[in-house]
RNA sequence: CGGAGUGUGGCUCAGCUUGGUAGAGCGCGUCGUUCGGGACGACGAGGUCGCAAGUUCAAAUCUUGUCACUCCGACCA
């Protein structure tokens, strides 16, 4: 393979400017851009085909586990909010409250919603009655607002749009299947369509969700060597359902607290694909998510017959099932083949007068930019073959970098000159004290608990930081 | 919420110190020559200088106020 070769200039060099690459990433893919107002973006076509794509395989993973979709309102009154302790504390501080209906002042304000589990539980405590009523296994697909202080396109922003999935349950043990069950899904979903390999585990206390008993997560690791939140699932027990007094009757007419689940996973994933599969060309999209999976670039298509045979091969791609587009333009092949790199798209064909002559094209894949000559009568074929492939090579690619940016200290001094070394994701024992979590980031420059893995290994009985006996090995990492 | 910075054609910015005809590059439009890794020429369109007050014969430029955005921290998906 050729050696690399920065070939465009307008795209900051990833090991140079991580945090500019990215912009430009952004900015060069036509994925948002922003808006008038701090922390809402305008998602453009290119960024809310992908978001489309997300939810098209998301829903249909949804529904096979029985999720139904519903819209609950975009308000809600302040009353309702604060019914829950936890979670109003939680949401307090970065909610937006509308205020005035038109020009006269509300009685009572509402916030605009910030996640909706107040919402989905005000609607069953009024409608939930018997067992026969559950369980309750609902998503909706919205935008939310958190009034966050610090904003960058797709990883924070003020407005995002997500799907959040609240379902409640008749037992605690339904409900806590239901959390480990969304929870696979997600990383199913992260790892076979998106290509990025994760670690998964239950948060820590302090970085739990506002109100929830257990939060489980899946994180990934970008190339910057910091870690992202990717999706959460989050299992309630009965703290909403009290507060709420969601109770049905069971079968000996005795009543119970319903039990209750929320997960969610937002366009911040975008910010995933683009840091663990971009480069120093602009972003690469998995084949499975890419809303074109090939684009048709005629060279020197002012040359009789290249136009019309292009259109031809897209049309035949078309009909063949791909998402394929062309880049018919007047400018030059250069320029169509950066073009085409910037977006990410996953293969371009090139077909000129000396293809057509040997009835062959050429394709190129972007995430190695190796060049394959195909007969014209196999593309149609040989593509899938190619994209299969793009696919299955991008996921080993970002798992060989996980794998080796996953290491492990028994002393916090062993921890901090890891992170200077090998950033990623360090495993060291914890004693299970908030304190220690605090001290650990501290000492080490900002890398929190990331996440408690299900399977445990046991580097030390000592926590890394007090040496105190250790409770649980927990992967740490500075996170986005 | 602290610290810093920036608002001038679609974009990136110069001009401001020392007030006096609104500038450049890129992009955009038309035409022509090009075309296997961001081609070139000719002509052309496009600006309430963030907003508001003030000083002045005269304000992009000076003064005051105000709004917005960006970056870095603390806080969070």
């Amino acid at each position: 393979m050729a050696k690399e070769k920065k070939l465009v200039e307008s795209i900051t060099s990833r090991e140079e400017d991580f945090a500019q690459w990215y912009t430009d990433v952004v900015r060069e893919a036509k994925l948002c851009d922003y808006s008038g107002v701090k922390g809402c973006l305008n998602y453009l076509p290119n960024g809310y085909a992908i978001w489309e794509n997300i939810q098209a395989d998301l829903d249909r993973r949804f529904k096979e586990t029985g999720v139904q979709n519903v819209y609950l309102p975009v308000l809600i009154p302040e009353s309702l909010l604060q019914r829950e302790k936890d979670h109003i504390e939680g949401f307090a501080p970065e909610v937006a409250w509308v205020t005035h209906g038109g020009l006269e002042p509300l009685q009572e304000r509402f916030c605009i919603r910030p996640t909706s589990e107040t919402l989905f539980c005000d609607h069953w405590s009024k409608t939930v009655q018997s067992h026969r009523d559950l369980p309750k296994v609902w998503n909706q697909w919205c935008s939310v607002l958190r009034w966050e202080k610090t904003t960058r396109p797709f990883l924070r922003s003020r407005e995002f749009l997500w799907q959040e999935g609240h379902t409640i349950h008749a037992t605690y043990e339904e409900a806590e299947e239901r959390t480990i069950t969304m929870l696979n899904v997600y990383k199913d979903f992260v790892q076979d369509d998106l290509a990025i390999p994760l670690v998964t585990g239950r948060k820590t206390e302090s970085e739990k969700f506002a109100g929830a008993q257990d939060t489980y997560t899946i994180e990934a690791l970008m190339h910057d060597g910091k870690a992202l939140q990717s999706g959460t699932s989050h299992f309630f027990g009965n703290t909403f359902a009290d507060a709420f007094d969601i109770k049905y009757a069971d079968k000996n007419n005795e009543l119970h607290s319903v039990y209750e689940t929320s997960w969610g996973l937002s366009t911040r994933i975008i910010g995933a694909i683009i840091m663990v599969h971009g480069d120093d060309s602009g972003l690469v999209l998995p084949p499975r998510i890419a809303p074109i999976q090939t684009r048709v670039i005629p060279v020197a298509q002012h040359k009789e017959g290249v136009l019309d045979k292009a259109t031809e091969l897209m049309n035949s791609l078309k009909a063949a099932g791909y998402r394929v587009g062309i880049d018919d333009s007047d400018k030059g092949p250069g320029w169509k083949f950066s073009e085409q790199e910037m977006l990410g798209i996953p293969t371009r064909i090139e077909i000129g007068p000396k293809d057509i002559e040997n009835n062959q094209v050429v394709v190129v894949r972007r995430d190695t930019r190796e060049k394959i000559i195909v007969s014209m009568d196999e593309i149609e074929t040989k593509l899938g073959d190619i994209l299969e492939t793009i696919q299955k090579d991008m996921f080993d690619r970002a798992k060989a970098f996980l794998d080796s940016h996953i290491s492990s200290a028994t002393t916090i001094e062993e921890m901090n000159e890891k992170f200077n070394t090998n950033r990623g994701f360090i495993k060291a024992m914890w004693c299970g004290e908030e304190a220690c979590e605090e001290e650990i980031k501290a000492a080490t420059g900002g890398a929190t608990s990331r996440c408690i893995p299900e399977e445990q290994e046991c580097l030390s009985d000592k926590c890394v930081f007090c040496g105190k006996p250790a409770k649980h090995m927990v992967y740490w990492g500075k996170a986005y």
